[in-house]
DNA sequence: CAGTGGTCTAGACCACTGA
DNA sequence: CAGTGGTCTAGACCACTGA
């Protein structure tokens, strides 16, 4: 038996809410009725259920019992593909081409600037992500420098700001706001589209714990640039 | 003390490893010397550590010991906003109109309808989303009549089809592809809006267990809708 | 107030794997 | 082969809450 008891207890009940032999409302068995079933400890059962109700799947109630959760559809998983890499894997090289660069404080009307910088330095940065040398999208990123000091010195051509900060800033939390717009025609003019031309945004703010690390919003050309997101249970169990 | 220890315990390696204290690959105290330091149990010390794994945030290596994990920045998570409730939370009324109805059997060469209805019968739907009755969204939908028989009768104006499909649907998988586009001719008639004009494109699959449920392509006029993601081991503790 | 889940203990045996 | 994590037991006490 490779696989544990209260591992296969979970599956067991995942997969009948999601047959739906289990609809949302309906009661599961006690512990104790599990416990009889499995032929095992309360602590075994207890594993198994604590895990379904973290990954939403069923709410348990004190004196009450354990019940098949209603369906939270509203949150999803999002695969955010490395850009480099999956130019990479359409076989084209990727290159990243530095437009402006330029370490100032922030302006005070700026509320962008202003979140990343408080009372320091950003460091402000536009640049093109180019594949076999075309533009495919346009970002303009600003980063905190009292959070990273290392930037001023790294060369982002050589690594792109993204990858970059990445590498070394070691955990994230992120916000991403995603939507389709016309290009403006300054970005455009980089990208070598017509000004208007249909462009999937994705603006992000990064944090490491409770300090602002980055914000960036990036211009894809339309078919460039696709987001894929995973839904369900089974991604987190 | 209203918090459980395994909780203390989990939160006070979460903050270390986001503030950066603890850096990818550092090792984490042995088990025992948690158990000593914290004055617990194993099981205690176990199940705080299992949960951080589980996020992702930490590997457990036998005999080697527990590293704090790279960062996985490839996922987040999407909420996936409602459409008739964000317009109603800016004071507009919402209302799904049904353009095109139709049930036959799925035509060998498309792809997306042999998916969905496999041997049996399809109902392709056409509606328009309206806010304060202009348009701000169109949807293309197939549904699976086998797997999902009571729509034949369902009025699909008075809830719309993903509203229906969510409430009697108990639960589903779901992969999600965002890209922008120039909108169609015909979508764009139906929108009121130039044809190529930019819109945000949403092509959802969803599976109740193995059985394939529905398609739907959905246009969204540029700055009516965005998809917010937020990402960080917060949200998994 | 009785039944249910939430937490925790002090052990045990095992599987894996790096020294 | 020794140290580490993975699983599991058979209990315990408690908190909550619906009957």
């Amino acid at each position: 038996m490779s696989e544990p008891l209260h591992e296969r207890i979970r599956a067991d009940f995942e997969k009948r809410i999601l047959s739906g032999a289990l609809a949302p409302a309906d009661r599961l068995p006690t512990e104790q009725e599990l416990m009889r079933h499995y032929g095992c400890s309360r602590m075994t059962v207890s594993r198994a259920l604590s895990t379904l109700a973290a990954a939403g799947l069923i709410d348990r109630r004190k004196k009450a019992g354990t019940f098949v959760a209603r369906p939270r559809v509203h949150s999803m998983v999002l695969d955010v593909p490395d850009l480099a890499a999956q130019i990479r894997a359409r076989g084209q090289a990727h290159r990243f081409r530095l437009l402006h660069r330029e370490a100032r404080p922030p302006r005070a009307d700026h509320a962008d600037e202003v979140w990343v910088a408080r009372e320091g330095q950003l460091l402000a940065l536009d640049g093109l992500h180019l594949a076999d040398g075309d533009p495919i999208a346009i970002e303009h990123r600003l980063i905190g420098i009292d959070a990273v000091p290392g930037v001023v010195a790294a060369d982002l051509e050589a690594v792109s700001p993204g990858s970059w900060l990445l590498q070394h800033i070691p955990w994230t939390e992120a916000e991403t706001r995603i939507s389709a717009l016309g290009c403006p025609p300054a970005d455009a003019r980089a990208l070598g589209i017509a000004a208007g031309a249909p462009c999937l945004c994705v603006e992000r703010r990064t944090w490491r714990g409770a300090e602002p690390v980055t914000q960036v919003r990036q211009l894809f050309l339309a078919h460039a640039y696709d987001l894929v997101a995973r839904f369900g249970p089974t991604s987190s169990g």
